[in-house]
RNA sequence: GGCGCUAUCGUCUAAGGGUUUAGGACGCCGCCCUCUCAAGGCGGUAAUACGGGUUCGAAUCCCGUUAGCGCUACCA
C-alpha cells in the first residue's frame, strides 16, 4: 500500500478561517492517525488577490493550533517548493504535454469576447459554456497568433457524451455529464496557472494520496478527474468535506460574526477548546465523549465517519468547551497566562504577590470561562467598587447595617495576619455578639468590599484583598451607601 | 436557469431495517446544595421536512416533492 500523504492547501488571501481550520484538522488526524504525511502547500496563484504576510500569518496560526506540518514552506522537503508561484516552469511543462496529445489547446479569444458569449447563453437560458472555437485554429494559425503575441489562455478540451464518475469517502459515487462541463482554463494569459491545473499537477508531484477538502470543490472535482485521465496520472482518493455553516445556514462568511481563527485567538479561547469544538462539527466517534484533546482525536478520528450534511457554527458550545478546557488547564498555566496580561493592565491595578494570583485563579474557576473573565467579572480584586449594585442595596444594605458593620470592623482589626479562616471566626463572633444572623454581615460585607452581590466565597475576597484593603473599602461603602 | 450536494430536538449529533415510548451534548427551564453568583448533582423541554413505495417491520432502502446550500470566472 503506498503512502498516505495528505495536504492543506490554502490560498493567501488573509487570514486561516476557521473552515479552513477544519480542513486542516481532518487532514492533519487522518495523517497522524494512518502514520502519514501532512503537507502544506501554498495556492497563491491568483495575483491580483494575494496579501503580504499571509504566508506567515497562516503558519503562525496552524503552530498556535498545534498543527505541525512535515513539508511546507519555510520547513521543507522532498517534494518542493511548496509554494506554487515557485512554481510556474512545472505548469507549463506538464501542460506542453496535454497540447501535444491535443488533451488542451491555445485559446486566444478575448474576455470581452467570451463574455458576450456567455450573456448571449444566459439571455436563452442555456448551459454557459465556452464553444471550443480556438480549437478549430490551424497549426499555422497557432503559430502566428503565437508570434504576434496575442494574449492566449490554455484550455482543456473536454470530450463530450462522457460520464464522469467520481468517487467520494464521504458522498460515494457521483456522476456528472462530461457535456456540462466547460473546457476550463488551465494557463491564465499572464502565464500562471488556475487552481485546477496546478492542483492536480501538485498533488500529483508531490504523491498526495488523499484529497480531503471542503465541498465547494465537488462541482469542479470532474475537471480536475478529467485531467488527471487526460495526463495518465493516478487519481487520489478524494474526501468532500460538508460545509461550516452561518446560522442562517449560508456558507460561514464574515459579516455574520467571526471567522478568522485569529479572532478567537484574540478574544482568548484555547486552541484546545477551538479544535474540539471544530473536530465536531461534522465528525464524532459515535460515543458519549464531548472534550477531546488533540492526541484524543488523532486516535479516535477516522475519515469515514465524517458526516455529509453542512454543521452550523454555534458558539454557545465553543464557550463551553472552552470552560471546560481551561478547568483542564494546570493552576501553574493559567497564572502565566493571567501575568502577562497584568502586566499590560492599568497602573492602579493592584498587584498580587503569585500565591494571592493562584488563589484569585482557584476562587473564579467554577466561574470563567476565559482567563480574562477574571478582570471582567470580578474586577474588585484589582479596583476598588465605584459603585454599588443597586438591588444588593435593597435587599440587604438596612437601617441598622452600619452600626453592625462597624463592630465588625473591631473584629477585624483585632487580627493579624488573618488567612480566610481568620475572617470566619471574626465574623461569625462579630455575628453572635450582635445576635444577628451571618447572613446580615456577609451580604453587606460582600456588597461593600465588590460592589456587587455576586462572586466567590466572601472570606476569598476578603483574604485575597487583604485586612487593610478590606477595612478601607467596608469603611468607604459605611460612607458612601445610603441605607434602606 | 443548469448541475451537484444535503435533510433527526433551536444548535452539534447517536441509532444505518426490528434491541427506539429515537440516545447524548450545548442552550433553556425547574429542584437540590448554598453567604451570593457560579460550579456540581438530579429532573424537565424539544426532532426523524412532506408524499408515495419496498418490507411482516422504515429515522434507516428506493422514487418523487419541497426546502436549504454549493458550484456555474483567465477566484480559490
Amino acid at each position: 500500500m503506498n503512502k498516505i500523504r495528505v495536504r492543506f492547501a490554502p490560498s493567501p488571501t488573509g487570514f486561516l478561517h476557521v473552515g479552513g481550520l477544519r480542513t486542516a484538522l481532518y487532514n492533519y488526524l487522518f495523517a497522524r492517525k494512518n502514520n502519514g504525511v501532512f503537507v502544506l502547500r501554498i495556492e497563491d496563484t491568483d495575483r491580483t488577490r494575494y496579501v503580504d504576510g499571509a504566508v506567515e500569518n497562516l503558519i503562525d496560526t496552524l503552530s498556535w493550533c498545534s498543527l505541525d506540518f512535515d513539508e511546507g514552506p519555510q520547513k521543507g522537503g522532498m517534494y518542493g517548493p511548496y509554494i506554487q508561484s515557485e512554481r510556474l516552469d512545472i505548469y507549463k511543462n506538464t501542460v506542453g504535454q496535454l497540447i501535444e496529445k491535443k488533451k488542451a489547446y491555445y485559446c486566444f479569444c478575448s474576455p470581452e469576447s467570451i463574455d458576450t458569449l456567455r450573456k448571449d447563453q444566459q439571455n436563452v437560458n442555456q448551459q454557459t459554456k465556452y464553444d471550443k472555437r480556438c480549437l478549430k485554429l490551424t497549426t499555422q494559425d497557432i503559430e502566428e497568433k503565437l508570434k504576434s503575441g496575442i494574449p492566449y489562455v490554455v484550455r482543456l478540451n473536454i470530450e463530450s457524451d462522457q460520464t464522469v464518475v467520481v468517487d467520494d469517502i464521504i458522498r460515494g459515487r457521483v456522476e456528472f455529464d462530461s457535456n456540462l462541463l466547460d473546457d476550463q482554463v488551465l494557463i491564465k494569459s499572464d502565464g500562471y496557472p488556475t487552481y485546477h491545473l496546478a492542483n492536480v499537477v501538485d498533488d500529483h508531484l508531490m504523491e498526495i494520496s488523499h484529497v480531503i477538502r471542503g465541498e465547494e470543490w465537488l462541482p469542479s472535482t470532474p475537471k480536475h478527474v478529467l485531467l488527471y485521465d487526460a495526463f495518465g496520472w493516478e487519481r487520489p482518493i478524494f474526501a468532500h468535506l460538508p460545509l461550516l455553516l452561518n446560522p442562517d445556514r449560508s456558507k460561514l462568511s464574515k459579516r455574520q460574526g467571526d471567522v478568522a481563527v485569529e479572532d478567537y485567538r484574540s478574544k482568548g479561547y484555547l486552541k484546545e477548546a477551538l479544535i474540539n469544538f471544530v473536530a465536531l462539527l461534522g465528525w464524532n466517534p459515535g460515543t458519549e465523549q464531548e472534550i477531546f484533546t488533540l492526541s484524543e482525536l488523532v486516535e479516535q478520528f477516522s475519515i469515514d465517519a465524517v458526516n455529509k450534511a453542512g454543521a452550523v457554527f454555534n458558539i454557545e458550545k465553543l464557550n463551553w468547551l472552552n470552560f471546560e478546557h481551561l478547568r483542564m488547564k494546570p493552576d501553574a498555566e493559567i497564572l502565566q497566562i493571567l501575568k502577562e496580561q497584568i502586566d499590560k493592565s492599568p497602573p492602579d491595578y493592584i498587584r498580587y504577590s503569585d500565591e494571592k494570583l493562584l488563589a484569585i485563579i482557584q476562587a473564579m474557576r467554577p466561574r470563567m470561562s476565559f482567563i480574562k473573565d477574571i478582570f471582567e467579572k470580578s474586577q474588585y480584586f484589582f479596583l476598588p467598587p465605584s459603585d454599588y449594585d443597586q438591588e444588593v442595596i435593597s435587599k440587604h444594605w438596612k437601617s441598622e447595617t452600619p452600626e453592625h458593620l462597624k463592630i465588625l470592623l473591631e473584629e477585624f482589626s483585632k487580627l493579624e495576619h488573618p488567612k480566610k479562616e481568620d475572617y470566619e471566626k471574626a465574623l461569625h463572633q462579630a455575628a453572635s455578639m450582635l445576635k444577628i444572623g451571618n447572613g446580615k454581615l456577609i451580604h453587606p460585607v460582600r456588597l461593600a468590599v465588590s460592589g456587587v452581590g455576586g462572586g466567590p466565597g466572601l472570606y476569598d475576597i476578603l483574604y485575597i484583598i487583604g485586612k487593610e484593603e478590606s477595612l478601607r473599602r467596608i469603611k468607604k461603602a459605611i460612607e458612601r451607601i445610603k441605607p434602606q
